[in-house]
DNA sequence: TGTAGTTTCTG
DNA sequence: AGAAACTAC
């Protein structure tokens, strides 16, 4: 039971922290300045709820350093940063009734089972007389807010962007928030390192820890590097993986140590143009998903478009392997496979080669790669992963067409034109001539080096095989 | 944010 | 001959 307390005694606010591991512009957190009384944080690690996706191995390597800087910068505040592990409909409540809450903030979520559970905390808050309240942090716009003329959602891209761009500016963002000198009254809390969350015995994270400073301070340095250049040439180099031209914040926003409006507002700031529209459009695209993820609970198993369910994907452990190690034998693929396998993430035009390849090349489930990415990419995100891995399958919403078939030595030839990508992570093929080095295997003798695969399916046939196939689905 | 095969244009 | 345009998948 949560005491009114005594009349005139402050009472404290628990600010319930998720995927917005920010102390600036969060919304709950302000919030929760604004009243008097002391502020606690709390953070909860569920993997145990019904409905709940575990986080992946690189997620949960990037959650450790997240929480290791959020709890410096919450201390900083004087807010202490409460561990706390379990189901969360058992712990947020016993926490707030230790800390004598009189309020519990959070900014929303919008997986399906998140939300259910974000609903029986409230109620259960609220029946012990604790006030709840909730904002909207994570995304530019709220799912339920944009609504298509027919139908219960968006299905396509553009209408959605264009709708959501006639909603108006997005907030500004809110600055960090000053509440040194209240005494909040200590809770226990879980040490981090006793959640074993980065790896010990094999420590496979040297590269990501090389790659990588999680936390809101990298966070907003990654942010500065990229606006730095004024986003020149970001449409035109964005593809390029041989450039740095991405902005590489997609783990940030992942894990919330970044909101959208901080990026959106600070790329409006700068010139106005092609450049800011292009990436602009992309955090379009992490609300699009989200947008369809709100209303597809189940995106993550289940085709978008039923048609697919009939389709007779090929059990392949052995090519499924290889792709995961990067030994297809296909340069640009096992490129983006190592580098994800090292640094924890891939560029977005790799992304897109190295899953066409699984999914119509090798004719593997899009769920196998989904799976894979997930338990791999430092981003792992709910909601991009799957609505990406169905767009490249074509059971997507306003997905690619399952005749685009993307040719990895095309690619390559088109988006790395000297081969520096694919020698950067995939050092066997060193002495490969620029002309051959998205094909070694028609270079012949001169060229492929050491124990460089041979590549394990053919492109053409291969691409013929999918083509008939994916023909065959009804409608 | 597709590819491959074919036709048509151009020097 | 090679680029550009067109079209089916």
């Amino acid at each position: 039971m949560i005491s009114a307390g005594k009349p005139g005694q402050k009472e404290t606010t628990l600010v319930w922290l998720r995927d917005d591991l920010r102390i600036r512009d969060n919304p709950a957190l302000h919030a929760a300045t604004l009243r008097d009384g002391a502020v606690v944080a709390l953070y909860v690690l569920d993997d145990e709820s019904d409905g709940i996706r575990p986080l992946g191995a690189a997620s949960r390597w990037w959650l450790h350093g997240s929480l290791e800087r959020l709890g410096d910068a919450l201390a900083a505040l004087g807010v202490p940063l409460v561990l706390r592990r379990g189901r969360s409909r058992e712990v947020v409540p016993a926490a707030a009734i230790a800390a004598n809450a009189g309020a519990v903030y959070w900014n929303r979520r919008y997986g399906s089972a998140e939300a259910a559970i974000d609903r029986d905390v409230e109620t259960t808050l609220t029946e012990h007389g604790c006030a709840v309240e909730t904002f909207a942090a994570t995304l530019l716009h709220e799912p339920w807010t944009l609504r298509p003329a027919s139908g219960p959602h968006y299905r396509v891209f553009s209408p959605f962007w264009k709708a959501a761009l006639d909603q108006g500016e997005p907030r500004k963002p809110l600055g960090a928030p000053d509440i040194r000198n209240r005494r909040a009254f200590p809770l226990d809390t879980d040490v981090l390192a006793d959640w074993k969350l980065r790896p010990t015995r094999p420590d496979w994270s040297g590269g990501l820890a090389e790659t990588w400073r999680p936390g809101e301070e990298g966070a907003r340095d990654r942010l500065e590097d990229f606006l730095d250049g004024g986003l020149e040439g970001y449409a035109a180099n964005r593809d390029r993986p041989d450039c740095h031209a991405t902005s590489m914040l997609s783990p940030h926003l992942r894990f919330g140590e970044i909101s959208p409006f901080q990026v959106w507002h600070a790329v409006r700031s700068g010139e106005p143009g092609n450049d800011a529209e292009k990436f602009l459009t992309e955090l379009g695209w992490r609300e699009f998903s989200w947008h369809l993820l709100f209303h597809n609970p189940d995106l993550a198993s289940v085709n978008f478009q039923k048609k697919f369910d009939a389709f007779a994907w090929r059990d392949d452990r052995t090519s499924l392997e290889a792709w995961q190690r990067g030994r297809t034998g296909i340069p640009m693929v096992d490129a983006g496979m190592r580098q994800l396998w090292h640094s924890g993430w891939m560029h977005n035009r790799v992304r897109m080669v190295a899953a066409s390849f699984l999914i119509k090349n090798l004719m593997i489930d899009w769920r196998e790669g989904e799976a894979w990415f997930w338990d791999t990419l430092v981003d792992a995100d709910a909601a991009n992963n799957p609505a990406s891995w169905q767009w490249v399958a074509g059971s997507g919403a306003d997905a690619a067409p399952y005749f685009r078939i993307f040719n990895p030595v095309l690619q390559g030839e088109k988006f790395d034109p000297e081969g520096r990508y694919v020698r950067t992570w995939v050092p066997e093929l060193e002495g490969v001539p620029d002309r051959m080095i998205h094909k070694p295997w028609k270079a012949g003798a001169s060229g492929s080096g050491g124990d460089y695969p041979q590549p394990i399916a053919d492109l053409g046939e291969t691409r013929r095989r999918a083509l008939s196939a994916f023909k065959d689905l009804p409608g």
